[in-house]
RNA sequence: GGGCCCGUAGCUUAGUUCGGUUGGAGCAACCGGCUGAUAACCGGUAGGUCGGGAGUUCAAAUCUCCUCGGGCCCA
């Protein structure tokens, strides 16, 4: 039986309950159990970092995941959705740090790797807590007693295993990377932490000559970074751009044309030659320093698109170890790695003149070395941009680090063959964002010279002749090369590190390189890392490769995405996933990021304790695309809980209210659709056509478009249409069948509106459907199969006419409001000018607009002749010339005369004769105009073709009636302000005018009946408990209530 | 410095793929109506340099270029 709800919406209340009632009768697993037979729907989990309290970007991303994952569940796919945990990496080292007041790697070391690690284990997990609750609040169903860690013994040997296959692929190398790096915390930082260290600064802009082997010129080149010099192995020119020999003050200058104009400006110089960039390449010089004793041929000219004609000369020299792009261009040009620096950022001893000294404190002193030569043409200060460590405040450096790379750039094609293979949402970052970053792919830098991570499994025989490197694929391996391995071990740091580990090959020891792996690496091997696979599940990865689904936010493409995609094309050269839903970011009320430092950051808890998670989550379904930035704050979710969620939940409260009194029992009084009335069919067609749009959207992931549709189906059609024009049918007293009919239609829509917004707001569905369920049907809306569209009882037809009714109500609303009597007021007629088969097909529809535009009667006709009056106005431009002084007398005789008869006459004669002064006067048709206007009493409107006209004569009968609406009206609003029920019976006393009260006495039983009166009396003094006068225009009248 | 996405009324937005009637809605405002209809409902009014500029075209919110603002990625 459907129970009254309580009446207020309580969304915390109320989603208590609901989780409550999953977990007692295990909703979650069933829905995942029930489906096991159905083919699979392959759904991974990008695993966030416990570390850190859930952002509202979490919250975004796990409502739109859990949206996708209910919608193919309900729609008959099986989907596990086991939840995972990243556990490694830089920032959780850094919050260990932080903690424990370490400062540098040294003093990690001195604490003890393995105390370190152990807080860093304990410290991965501090928010597991507020996840899993933000997780279980939002509704998101995921696995999350079973997820898989990425620090676990089992995950690291996938890792490894993978690891191993690029070896043995040759993939994996030791290479050099450009890192920006703190000298005195001796550490390399991420892109992420020199981001938030960037100060201006100014440091010295010197022009450099170096002296051009065999040749009294210079090359004129730019630095701002003069302790590199030291290091310059090249000078790179742009090959396409024009370069010019100068004379200038005696000496012979080479430099960029452009540059020259702008250095040289206003300052006498003789151009001598002119070429372009390619031609000087290969052109050899002189090293400014003899320190430097490079190994491979160093000091020449290389060609370079990075170099720019915005700042310097137009030639930038190259020191491979100290730069980015200096760096690759060396690779290009196997240029030496000269790094006369030393990792505490001091010369080393060699370079004897600054020997010890700090670089940058170097700096002057460098500078006045050169000039002292003459090597210098210009000191100027130069103001840039440039990062310090965020921990300590010392300037970084940019500076070559050894480390292992895997050679994605060898597998390019594979990679761009299997992203051609993904379809992405939104479709441009395939090609766009995504497609470029493979195109122009780097080889991957994958180890770490830190502590918290998988370690990388390579070990070098340390045996000098034999040098033999292996790479370790599996704990048994491992355990099989080492003494006396136990049975109770942690693959992390320090344990690998002291395992004695013997050479396959000559027996002696091995040693491991100290390095970790890149925690990207860790959650890109996610797809079968979650698994344990080789080692087991095999079948597993089978069912589960490649993923049909990920989603995470737009800062993934680079990340996430990207790891899966080039491990998996390593591994297995197939694509990782079939299908990516990228998220757009979640922005504070003015688009701002959010951080905490801006205090622009909202707790998800506030909004979910005060609007509830159906409204958050309904928020950020249907205010933008999922691609697109959201702006978030408590007041649009309050917006979305007062204009949707309430609507449908009073909708839902009126309904349950009603067929609770009347004891609505969906199993037995149920009529057939077929026999409903044509408002019910009505509704329901539009129903199932929302259904159909609904799902064409989400296949489309344009979820939003899904949302706003099912918003404005239930707040225009159903609520403000349908169950508005259902009120009266369903308060009368009796069971007719027009109220049943209603009441199954009504039923038939909410049962159909939770399963359609169930995977969109899974606890008020619920609420509504636990309420209005059967025994036969599935003890949870979640469920349930997802609603398909019923062709039945989709009418085209039915859906127009209601249309052009609603069009014409709106129109006669406005005509109303424009002549000024009010709806409360019946008028006498209605016409309607309009085709036979417009009449034909709105005539089940006639009482609506009856009822909405309250008129007595409504008539139909084919044209307007009937109600309009055609008139004829004479044209003053053409009779003025002709008739000149006459023409006044001319119109005035026209005007004053019938024009009504004059229309007849012209149409019937072609011309018509009038007499001026004696003088006859023939006019014919183009000297006037047809002016057409409704007879008296009379207002129109036009509905596309065709024609309302109201009759606005209000006779005495209606303004009786008018009256008695107002009296109706006012005596409920006493009762209203009395707060009494709906079901109260009351007394009533009128006191008015005799006239009045002639006019309303014949309508006093519906007065009666309308405001639950017993009696109605008109007396001189009303009493009651409560009496009070009102004037309705300009009739006084007395009423009391009791 | 390079790339990508976004910019439409006070606010939230539709329309932009593929140029074509007068750029649609909702919220807020204002006027009026209706109401045993909810944080309501109905009618109307006002509110737009479609971020700005230029170009292509018979025709540009829509295409191209430049530019400004926001966001992101990379240097």
């Amino acid at each position: 039986m459907i129970k009254q709800p309580k009446q207020k919406y309580n969304p915390k209340q109320m989603e208590e309950k609901i989780q409550k009632f999953w977990t007692d009768n295990d909703i979650f697993n069933k829905s995942v159990e029930q489906r096991k037979e159905y083919p699979a729907y392959v759904f991974l989990e990008g695993p966030p970092t416990a570390n850190g309290l859930p952002h509202p970007g979490h919250v975004l991303t796990r409502v739109m995941k859990d949206f996708v994952l209910r919608y193919q569940t309900m729609n008959g796919h099986y989907i596990e959705r086991k939840a995972g945990w990243d556990t490694h990496g830089l920032p959780v080292e850094i919050e260990v740090e932080k903690k424990l007041g370490l400062e540098d790697k040294q003093s990690i070391e001195k604490y003890g790797v393995k105390r370190f690690n152990e807080e860093c284990r304990k410290s991965v997990f501090k928010y597991e807590n507020a996840w899993v609750e933000m997780t279980h609040r939002i509704g998101f169903w995921l696995d999350m007693n079973n997820p898989y860690i990425t620090l676990k013994n089992e995950y690291i040997e996938s890792v490894w295993w993978s690891l191993k296959k690029a070896w043995e692929k040759k993939l994996l190398y030791r290479g050099h990377k450009v890192v920006p790096y703190c000298p005195r915390c001796g550490t390399a930082l991420s892109a992420h932490e020199i981001a938030q260290g960037y100060k201006t600064v100014e440091d010295p802009s010197i022009l450099v000559k170096f002296k051009i082997k065999n040749e009294e010129a210079y090359f004129l080149a730019w630095t701002t970074t003069p302790w590199t010099l030291i290091s310059n192995v090249a000078l790179a020119v742009h090959p396409d751009e024009y370069y010019v020999k100068i004379s200038y003050r005696g000496e012979v200058l080479i430099l960029a044309e452009q540059r020259a104009a702008v250095l040289m400006k206003g300052e006498g110089y003789d151009i001598l030659d002119r070429f372009l960039g390619k031609q000087l390449e290969h052109k050899e010089y002189e090293p400014l320093f003899s320190y430097a004793k490079p190994e491979k041929k160093a000091w020449f000219v290389v060609l370079a698109d990075f170099v720019t004609m915005v700042d310097g000369t137009g030639i930038v020299h190259i020191a491979p170890a100290f730069g980015e792009d200096d760096y690759s261009i060396g690779k290009t040009y196997d240029l030496p790695v000269v790094q006369l620096v030393k990792l505490d950022g001091t010369f080393p001893d060699e370079v004897t003149l600054w020997r010890g000294q700090f670089v940058k404190d170097a700096d002057p002193s460098i500078i006045a070395y050169l000039e002292e030569r003459g090597l210098i043409s210009g000191v100027r200060s130069y103001q840039h941009e440039y990062p310090f460590c965020w921990r300590c405040d010392s300037p970084l450096l940019y500076y070559a680090m050894e480390s292992w790379f895997i050679a994605m750039s060898k597998v390019q094609e594979a990679l761009l063959k299997n992203n051609d293979m993904v379809t992405w949402y939104p479709e441009h970052l395939k090609e766009g964002r995504f497609g470029d970053f493979l195109r122009d792919v780097k080889d991957w830098a994958l180890s770490r010279d830190r502590y918290w991570g998988t370690p990388l499994p390579i070990w070098t025989c340390t045996n000098s002749p034999c040098n033999h490197a292996i790479c370790i694929g599996s704990v048994d391996e491992l355990r099989s090369l080492s003494e006396s391995f136990p049975d109770e071990y942690d693959l992390h740091k320090p344990f690998v590190d002291t395992l004695k580990v013997h050479c396959p090959l000559c027996k002696s020891l091995m040693i491991r390189e100290k390095e970790v792996i890149d925690c990207w690496y860790d959650s890109g091997a996610a797809f079968f890392a979650q698994w344990h696979y080789p080692f087991e599940n095999h079948e597993k990865l089978q069912e589960n490769f490649p993923v049909d689904f990920i989603s995470e936010a737009l800062d993934q493409t680079r990340g996430w995405f990207y790891s899966l995609l080039a491990i998996s094309t390593f591994l297995f050269d197939q694509p990782p996933y079939k299908t990516v839903l990228t998220l757009g970011f979640v922005l504070d009320e003015n688009n701002q990021k959010m951080s905490k430092s801006k205090k622009n950051y909202v707790d998800p808890n506030i909004i979910l304790d005060h609007e509830g998670a159906d409204a958050l989550r309904w928020y950020l379904m249907s205010a933008n695309a999922p691609w697109m930035s959201t702006r978030f704050y408590e007041d649009a979710v309050k917006e979305t809980l007062g204009k949707f969620i309430l609507t449908l939940w009073n909708s839902y409260n009126f309904f349950a209210t009603y067929a609770a009194l009347d004891q609505f029992n969906p199993e037995k009084d149920m009529i057939l659709v077929s026999e409903r009335s044509t408002l019910d069919k009505w509704v329901l067609s539009r129903f199932h056509h929302l259904v159909g749009n609904v799902r064409s959207f989400v296949k489309q992931f344009e979820i939003h478009k899904a949302a706003r549709a099912i918003e404005t189906f239930i707040i225009e059609d159903f609520s403000n249409w349908y169950l508005r024009r259902s009120r009266k049918r369903l308060w009368v007293e009796e069971k007719t069948q027009d109220k049943l009919s209603g009441y199954s239609t009504i039923y038939d829509i909410f049962i159909g509106l939770s399963q359609l917004l169930a995977p969109f707001i899974p606890f008020i569905t619920e609420e509504l459907y636990q309420n209005l369920k059967t025994t036969d049907m599935p003890e949870s809306v979640h469920l349930c199969d997802y609603v398909t569209v019923n062709k039945g009882v989709l009418d085209d037809d039915l859906e127009k006419a209601m249309e052009y009714i609603r069009d014409l109500v709106e129109v006669g609303r406005a005509l109303r409001s424009k002549i000024n009597i009010n709806v409360r007021y019946p008028l006498k007629e209605a016409n309607i000018i309009c085709s036979k088969e417009t009449e034909e097909s709105i005539r089940d529809l006639l009482e609506l607009l009856q009822e909405e535009l309250n008129v007595k009667k409504i008539s139909f006709a084919r044209n307007t002749d009937q109600f309009m009056i055609k008139t004829i106005k004479p044209k003053y431009a053409q009779l003025g010339p002709r008739y000149k002084e006459k023409t006044k007398t001319v119109i005035d005789m026209i005007e004053q005369s019938d024009t009504q008869k004059l229309y007849e006459e012209l149409t019937k004669h072609e011309e018509i004769t009038i007499i001026v002064n004696k003088e006859k006067i023939t006019l014919n048709k183009d000297d006037f105009d047809v002016v057409e206007h409704e007879k008296e009493h009379l207002v129109k409107a036009s509905v596309e073709d065709s024609t309302l006209f109201l009759d606005t004569n209000l006779t005495e009968e209606l303004e009786a009636e008018g009256l008695s609406r107002e009296i109706i009206r006012r005596i409920q609003s006493m009762r209203k302000e009395l707060d009494l029920d709906v079901e109260d019976r009351i007394t009533t006393e009128l006191h008015m005018g005799s006239h009045e009260k002639n006019m309303v006495e014949s309508w006093s039983e519906h007065i009666k009946e309308e405001t639950r009166s017993t009696t109605l009396s008109f007396v001189k003094k009303p009493g009651g408990k409560l009496v009070k006068k009102w004037d309705i225009d300009d009739v006084h009248v007395e009423i009391g209530i009791e």
